[in-house]
DNA sequence: CATTGAATGCTAAAAATTTAACATTTAGAC
DNA sequence: GTCTAAATGTTAAATTTTTAGCATTCAATG
């Protein structure tokens, strides 16, 4: 979740390799909200974003959609059905036009049985994963909230791929969900954040105007 | 982190593998206590459990060690070091006499490209990790603090391999610290919880006196 | 078996967070 | 432009959690 720890897989393949997953995989568009999988679906297959963005989540007791992730280009997903047997583990929605390359299981495992390359590119990949998650745990429970939230803003912008004016699509709602807090104390935060200069608070967007003192808050901890 | 996503390297590993594991890299012992490696540390390669345990943790501003994790026999650490060019993450020592198998990078590299059935063993270990760190944020985010406690002794008491009779070794502060609350609130739900009969506290232990009443309080959720 | 450091037990005040409202603003649809 | 649903803004009370003590119990050591 660190984008640091977040080097896509298709960065970490080779031309040639790339050219053979996506030789091997069936390319299929959705439009902006369209559901591309749902939880617990048992379809076995790796999915490549070749472009667009993918957002993640679950759905609540009462139905709302609560958006835990997001992924944009070059990112894959279902790597845990092909190496670990789960199902997939969130819903998955288009965000704007996008385009997944399928891999079925049985085109999948030949190509990785025949190109030891695959082995390293995922393995890469699914170690910058873990270490990015175990950060986001650790970040859970030394930050205070202030400097999670910062990260947090920083962790989306890094993933998003948006326009480069520091403008971060999300919600108060969704951004108290991910790390576990209320919107009330969200929101509190968020404005002395916006008091202070760091951020500018919009109608479903943060917009980050001093990334540079925003950084530095991060490193805030919780006493021990 | 869940004990059920928890296959250790080893058990992933045929025979074949196994053996030509071990004749590639060196045992070496450690007592109680004694140092593997420490955080930072730029060695490169991977260590293998093959017998006693090992405690993660790092270093507190005041010197103190804080324990983080436990592996014991069969798993394997250090993987970042060889697939995503990481420092070790965390303190490790040994807990009782323990037996590391270390491969160093070379060899390991050889050995992995020579062997196709390691990169899926170390897929599958790896797969199961980060989803059980996902699912420990989770906990982190959504599971009331007696429902995390419980979930937590459960993952301890599946990690550790230790006698049969519930007993886990753990001491209240580093429970704390695991899941970033005070003490004070950890020993409050714990004293309720040995009230009610699910535990028996002790001194640097705790015994689980009733597993199946404590799985149920598991699935305590925070509201949304 | 006396000592000692470590761990747990306990307390009350302070601080942080949630809850449950309701008000206001925003963006898009008509 | 109006309307509307969705999102944010704002409270205050209730609850949870931390902080900062100090007391007590435990287990290992000499």
């Amino acid at each position: 979740m660190d984008s640091s720890l977040n080097q896509p897989l298709l960065s970490l393949l080779s031309d040639g390799l790339r050219r053979k997953l996506v030789a091997a995989g069936q390319t299929k568009r959705f439009d902006d909200g369209q559901t591309i999988h749902t939880q617990g679906s048992r379809r076995l297959g790796l999915s490549v974003i070749m472009s667009g963005r993918v957002r993640f989540g679950v759905f609540s007791e009462n139905g709302d959609f609560i958006h835990t992730g997001l992924l944009n280009k070059g990112h894959c997903f279902g790597e845990a059905t092909l190496f670990a047997d789960m199902p997939r583990a969130y819903h998955a929605d288009a965000v704007g036009e996008t385009i997944i390359l399928g891999v079925g299981k049985k085109q999948f495992d030949t190509l990785f049985d025949d190109n030891p390359g695959f082995a390293r590119a995922f393995l890469g990949a699914l170690t910058n994963r873990l270490y990015a998650a175990l950060d986001f745990a650790d970040d859970l429970r030394r930050l205070t909230l202030e400097a999670r939230i910062a990260k947090q803003l920083f962790r989306i912008a890094g993933m998003g791929g948006f326009s480069g004016d520091g403008i971060i699509p999300i919600r108060q709602t969704d951004l108290a969900y991910a790390l576990g807090m209320s919107r009330v104390s969200i929101g509190k935060v968020l404005e002395a954040l916006q008091r202070r200069g760091f951020i500018e608070l919009g109608y479903g967007e943060i917009k980050i105007t001093d990334p540079a003192r925003l950084k530095t808050l991060i490193a805030a901890h919780k006493s021990v």
